[in-house]
DNA sequence: CTGAAAGCGCTAACAA
DNA sequence: TTGTTAGCGCTTTCAG
């Protein structure tokens, strides 16, 4: 642990500063936090001080004082996998950014779903996504810290959320590919342990029943979001004697690696296949053929997630809860074709 | 803002448990940072109590009173493209893990450049990269703080770093490429406003030089990481009057990209093109052909970074500098033929 | 080995 | 509009 002040050089306080300026301690602590009742003249004497002594406030003395904090913990379950996604880099930049314009300190927290989180002292909570770590929502909740949850639909907790409308997604998706005439579709699931890829796999269901087309079992292919997976997948597909006229894989990652399958075996996009990817990752324009995709709002969902817990932290009464869903876009672009 | 305690139900105290224990608060604080001259009968009453009323201590009291903080800042700079690199989501995946374990407070930093960081009540500094903050470094330094930078060698600071040595493993690409009959190489640049990227530029040259090759400017394409970037460059290159017979490429994702290219195309790797890549990217793995790679330890620069950076924070003398390159590793696969 | 007392730097009533 | 006076919850001399 550092110490904070040399011994010698004790760093500037408050009371450097009201000596300086010629007021008293309080009226220094008013014009830091802006209050309006402090005379013109004061102010202007007080923020000469400040700024001649270079003084910075004690983070930990205010909150202290005040029992309040302005720290967000960010909280990523460290599950398998999480790390080679395009969406919890953009999660992370989209609340850091944030974050950092609204001078809320970001702690952020790769947890274990065992490991309890140190929630003393934090003034608020975003869980990114919520795979075996609901208890540590709970333990957020029940000790009345405000918490959000975004990427994650949860309905049976009293806690806003925020969430992408992934079934909603898949359906828009697959009924596209039902309207260029496809009946043989295909399904590339993500990591079914998470609720997203879950939700495009019931998207993809309701669109085939609600079009009167039967469901395949062997069309759909589960795998772990990994590239890896999507290759085999891709693989038995190409293989099959009644192969699909179009897939809808849950991520523009693994919808790439199908299209280098594809290139590899001769076979070309979109002629011998349509393919829907999901993601809007910047990576699918850079193919041969553009991918045609669902744009699900990483960055939005993250400000609003910032936004909407920053409205807790600040409110005395116990906010209102919201649940919502986010809407997706089809992004048409090349990788479709009608038969 | 959110209020730590609620007005009716004060969260618990040291001075709870000590009264609850029947010792002095400070018996109780003696506990609490485990020193070792308390009796064993104390002791377990303390812990009992601690149990009993779940207490936790306020972790800004703590500071304020100890002038000490175990928060560690991480420092990312928001430039252009950094969040679409493998790198970066593993060193946070790095030093994140490392922290959660150590008990150090993860706070995250996506700067701009020219924001000044609010160095005040944080404990040390890990600045990932420099891009046009050496400021934010400088600042740090000035005020004491405990700094390290890692991914960039800073040798006109006084600072520890922690690098890759990123010219050595170019190097050793190169004359990986040469020891295979390789005399036409070309280079496929990263985005040469980071240090790794003019690093490996300048690694490639070296080795040609070394052995006699000249080198030609027409063969070396400069890109910002990108993959479009990337596929600009690899479809140029194959158009070539007298096409390379291999290509060193700055980053797996570009190299990648240089792949499907010459899939596209009907090229065949590595018939046709020989391809190392560097980063050892996972994604490296699921081509057809497996890419032949520079690995570079950024898990464990990371989590050097972290150790280091814990050890200043605990010496009470100023911790002696040191600035040390990490040695890459050639991973030999399938992308690269003898000619 | 233990406890009393003095802060750490700031905020928040309450008066003035 | 301003200042006085208590703390916030903990650590740390310094006596005992």
């Amino acid at each position: 642990m550092t110490r904070l002040k040399k011994t010698p050089s004790r760093s500037v306080s408050i009371e450097d500063v009201a000596r300086l300026s010629g007021v008293s301690i309080t009226t220094v602590s008013r014009v830091i936090n802006k209050f309006p009742s402090v005379k013109e003249k004061n102010r202007q004497k007080v923020l000469a001080a400040v700024k001649q002594l270079k003084f910075e406030p004690s983070v930990f003395a205010q909150r202290l004082a005040s029992g309040k904090s302005n720290i967000v913990a960010l909280v990523i379950p460290r599950y398998e996998g999480v790390f080679y996604s395009f969406y919890v880099l953009e999660l992370i930049r989209g609340i850091g950014t944030l974050c950092e314009a609204l001078k809320l300190d970001l702690l952020l927290h790769l947890t274990d779903a065992c490991s309890s989180l140190n929630l003393k002292g934090v003034g608020g909570i975003i869980f990114a996504d919520l795979i075996g770590n609901r208890r540590q929502l709970e333990d957020a909740l029940s000790a009345g810290i405000p918490a959000m949850v975004i990427n994650n639909f949860v309905d049976d907790l009293q806690v806003s959320c925020i969430a992408v409308d992934n079934q909603g997604g898949a359906t828009n998706a697959v009924n596209y590919l039902i309207s260029l005439g496809h009946k043989k579709i295909a399904h590339i699931t993500g990591d079914l342990v998470t609720q997203a890829a879950a939700a495009r796999l019931e998207g993809y269901k309701k669109a085939l029943e609600k079009n009167n087309i039967q469901l395949r079992p062997q069309y759909i292919f589960k795998t772990d979001y990994s590239r890896g997976q999507a290759r085999s997948a891709a693989e038995k597909l190409f293989k099959m004697e009644e192969p699909p006229s179009a897939v809808f894989v849950a991520s523009d990652a693994m919808a790439l690696e199908v299209m280098n399958v594809a290139a590899e075996l001769g076979k070309n996009i979109p002629r011998d296949l349509s393919i829907v990817g999901f993601d809007d990752n910047p990576s699918g324009l850079y193919g041969q053929v553009a991918l045609t995709t669902v744009r699900q709002p990483l960055i939005k969902m993250a400000e609003e997630g910032v936004k909407e817990l920053e409205r807790f932290m600040n409110s005395r009464a116990p906010a209102k809860i919201k649940k919502v869903f986010l809407p997706t876009e089809l992004v048409i672009r090349e990788s479709c074709r009608n038969v």
